[in-house]
DNA sequence: TGCAAAATAGCACGAGCGTTCTATTTTGAA
DNA sequence: TTCAAAATAGAACGCTCGTGCTATTTTGCA
């Protein structure tokens, strides 16, 4: 029936593609898919948490949200997007649980115990919950692409953070000058895996008591 | 039709289960079966290391060794049984590489160093090819049945050996007598994770020395 | 050498996947 | 209140998956 609809052809230069900025917390101007988007992806956080980042389904999504598929992959148009957002989505989580918290404890020694305090709280939930960056890191270690270049450039920069903490509290004296930095980031790094792997998958009780004092045997080990 | 065949993974010589010994060396009396399946599980190890036990399916197993989907299927009767295999195979292969080499070592600080440069090679050798006891962990975290059954009894068994060995370096004298074997093991476990997750994902070069530089740290701590 | 049993192949099934195309509903500025 | 644009739904596609059936080939003792 009566298809042929004459489009309006407009001139080359389009207007705005993502139409103006929606000013995310007053409510208005703000269009209705950047919160359905939210809505979406933080459901997808959590789905991808327990079963990983490949588990995520688009289908399984458009049920947890009561959407259709068609629905939920029109915000992003490819598995891959679905999976980046995320990964964003949880980078800007952990930031903002982990790093900015400890920004308000003094440089050095005490901002450092405050990365690894609040580190340890988040990892102590994903016990329950699971963690990307671990089950991320397996699932992508050999599989090139935007997923994993995401995901590894989100964990730099945490690392990076935290050998940076680690620099600063040389520099105030709190631990030796003659410490790596990368050394220590790589051990605490460990704690922190050992526990979520003897804690998630193999239910060993205690798991978080060890890795606390595995961290204040590190420092007592490179202080001054 | 199909008798399950639970096998006992933690046992140190499992006897040949269903049809007449194979006498495997000597060609005869060995049911081509057998070899065929050991190729197939062969495979499949190969397989699995680099994307999982949950990424290993039928129709690429069948690819490689050249049979038909059903052909491979037969052997198993379910995937879950192929996964077990592989993780069989899988544990069969570290002992043999990593737990009874270390026997010819003297009791105590010895043998626990050879465990630990033994393990370390084998993880070496698996920043290129993937490790179904790390990948596993993630995939079958929270997934409950007779492969994370089959998994985490595999680990287990080495994390027993693994803490006997440090406890056996303390009834030597050679680490205090007040260190925490479980602690000690669960720095190392660490260790072990750190270096294959900044290896094999974020492809840092130096994290190997940064692991053997860890150890040598735990074991001068707790040294008497 | 014969012949049951074991091993393997061929085929089909139902389900779930990501994705595309088109139609319909909803939105929000003019 | 209007109406184009944005958001969502619906149906279909080609694909791969594990698994169940039935045939065919191969094996290895009698």
């Amino acid at each position: 029936m009566h298809t042929m609809t004459v489009r309006h052809i407009t001139s080359l230069s389009q207007a705005p593609q993502v139409p103006q900025a929606p000013d995310d917390g007053s409510g208005r101007t703000l269009m209705k898919g950047r919160q359905t988007k939210a809505t979406i992806v933080n459901a997808a956080l959590g789905l991808a948490s327990q079963i990983g980042l490949e588990g995520l389904s688009i289908g399984a999504l458009a049920e947890v949200t009561g959407m259709s598929k068609s629905g939920v992959f029109a915000h992003f148009g490819s598995r891959e997007e679905l999976q980046i957002s995320v990964i964003r989505e949880y980078h800007d989580q952990f930031e903002s649980e982990v790093f900015y918290p400890a920004l308000s404890c003094a440089r050095g020694l005490p901002r450092l115990q405050s990365l690894f305090d609040n580190w340890m709280q988040r990892t102590t939930t994903e016990i329950d919950s699971g963690c990307i960056y671990i089950s991320g890191a397996v699932e992508f270690d050999d599989r090139p692409g935007s997923v994993r270049d995401a995901l590894a450039s989100s964990v730099n920069t945490w690392q990076n953070a935290l050998q940076r903490s680690v620099a600063q509290a040389q520099d105030e004296k709190h631990l030796n000058s003659k410490a790596d930095p990368l050394q220590v980031a790589f051990e605490i790094h460990g704690l922190i895996l050992a526990l979520h792997y003897e804690a998630r998958f193999l239910r060993n009780p205690g798991a978080a008591d060890r890795a606390r004092k595995g961290f204040s045997e590190i420092v007592a080990r490179n202080q001054v």
